[in-house]
DNA sequence: TCCATAAAATCTTATCGATATTATTATCAA
DNA sequence: TTGATAATAATATCGATAAGATTTTATGGA
């Protein structure tokens, strides 16, 4: 058994719990959707990007027919479109997509939080949330804003897993999937957080104190200054398109 | 002229014969997909429906590739789930499931509404809304219940289009299609409005009158006291799914 | 020669029917 | 009853073909 096709590698990037690795079969459609998913999170596939189906499919190495059905799913997930006779096509995102996007996060967001404050938030989440804390703080010290990004997209994903309502917590992370590469290109034109580092800190500890109240107030006013700074650099930047 | 022509919006209201939709697309996927979606919102397809692929196939007539297309879309909007060597199943709603929506529905309709309050919403929207109100109000005066709850739901449905963020209105119709089937189960069961009536015109009358503040508080308990009303006609009728 | 139009070639998808794969069920011996 | 094994059923995937749009080429008139 030297080569062991079922070893599944985990290419969205994010912790998965092994049983799951071990458990998840691996079928043609799921390894496209999640190749093709990592690859326009990450940028290697950017915006803009467009491929007839046969060209996808002959570089992940399989027939049109798994290709075809894994870009269903990210076209209803809102990262491709397909467009009859032309192809596949990675989406941009505009200045008005992102103004639509970061305004229903802020309600969400401010949702979730709510929720998480007001029920029992498993353990081992708040220990994450809170190494994650440390860890930007630690990062910004550093000057380190690539990873400072990466952490602050991480916090704002397990937040809405610290809320239980398993339908906006999948409602968040796809919105937050659209404009993830948005957020990463934007960041590095600033060089800066793009937010008020305190702010993580706040809601964090409005879940624990069980503030539900505080908790809302500041996540929906992180995100709608979020949106601000986003507005700003697409300005200065003199991008219609990210 | 970007190639979102897959993504169409019925605007007539949610509900068209099959026949009619079936000569408005062209290709075979869309035909599955709006047969499909509209014999599980209508119906005809009740929850708990369960079927393998050929099945659904020969009953529409064409092969499988095209119904397992739009059986991934439907998946994707939370109607289906796609169980792997089952067949295709309708979701059925729980009261779980039920709360999380309508948790979800309050904040997602109530920054609708806000939004619409501040634009300039198009006159003909207006008109219809308007409609639908005095249309309701006559159907209550008959104790036509079934019909004030096809215009109740059509009044929320008008709402998400008035508030000009494209993936808002998207995200409460995707919602909505979601919860129709439970709605108008439990109102039969009920045998009278869900809601009070006058919170439709409040929202209408704060929206004409640029009062965002007033409509989105208006809609967001709205749809908190139809939640209540849910879980109360759910324990009533002690159905643990619809 | 240049432009408009028609015809042909090309390209890509939409769809089909067939096959390989694999989960589930049935069967049977210990 | 249990565990192994065979049979079954349904999917996952493939390769081929038809349909349809786009682009290119050919043609004829000014």
């Amino acid at each position: 058994m030297s080569g062991n096709c079922n070893l599944r590698v985990n290419l969205s990037g994010f912790w998965m719990p092994p049983a799951m690795l071990a458990k998840a079969k691996s079928t043609r459609v799921d390894n496209a959707y999640e190749r093709l998913k990592a690859e326009i999170l990450n940028g290697e596939l950017p915006p803009g990007f467009q491929a007839p189906e046969p060209d996808i499919a002959a570089r992940l190495g399989m027939s049109r027919t798994p290709v075809r059905e894994a870009l269903i799913r990210l076209e209803a997930e809102g990262l491709v479109d397909l467009i009859p006779r032309r192809g596949a096509k990675v989406l941009a995102i505009s200045q008005k997509d992102i103004c639509e996007i970061f305004e229903i996060l802020a309600e969400l967001e401010g949702l979730a939080v709510k929720k998480a404050a007001g029920r029992e938030v498993p353990c081992f989440l708040m220990q994450e949330l809170e190494k994650l804390l440390s860890e930007a703080d630690a990062a910004l010290l550093q000057d380190d804003i690539e990873h400072w990004a990466e952490l602050d997209d991480r916090f704002h994903r397990l937040i809405a897993q610290t809320c239980g309502n398993t339908r906006l917590e999948a409602e968040v992370i796809s919105l937050l999937n659209q404009v993830h590469r948005a957020n990463r290109v934007l960041l590095r034109l600033n060089r800066a957080p793009a937010s008020r580092a305190d702010d993580h800190r706040k809601i964090f500890e409005a879940i624990r104190a069980g503030r539900d109240d505080i908790g809302s107030e500041v996540a929906r006013s992180h995100r709608l200054a979020g949106l601000e700074t986003m507005k700003r650099l697409l300005q200065s930047s003199g991008l219609s398109q990210v």
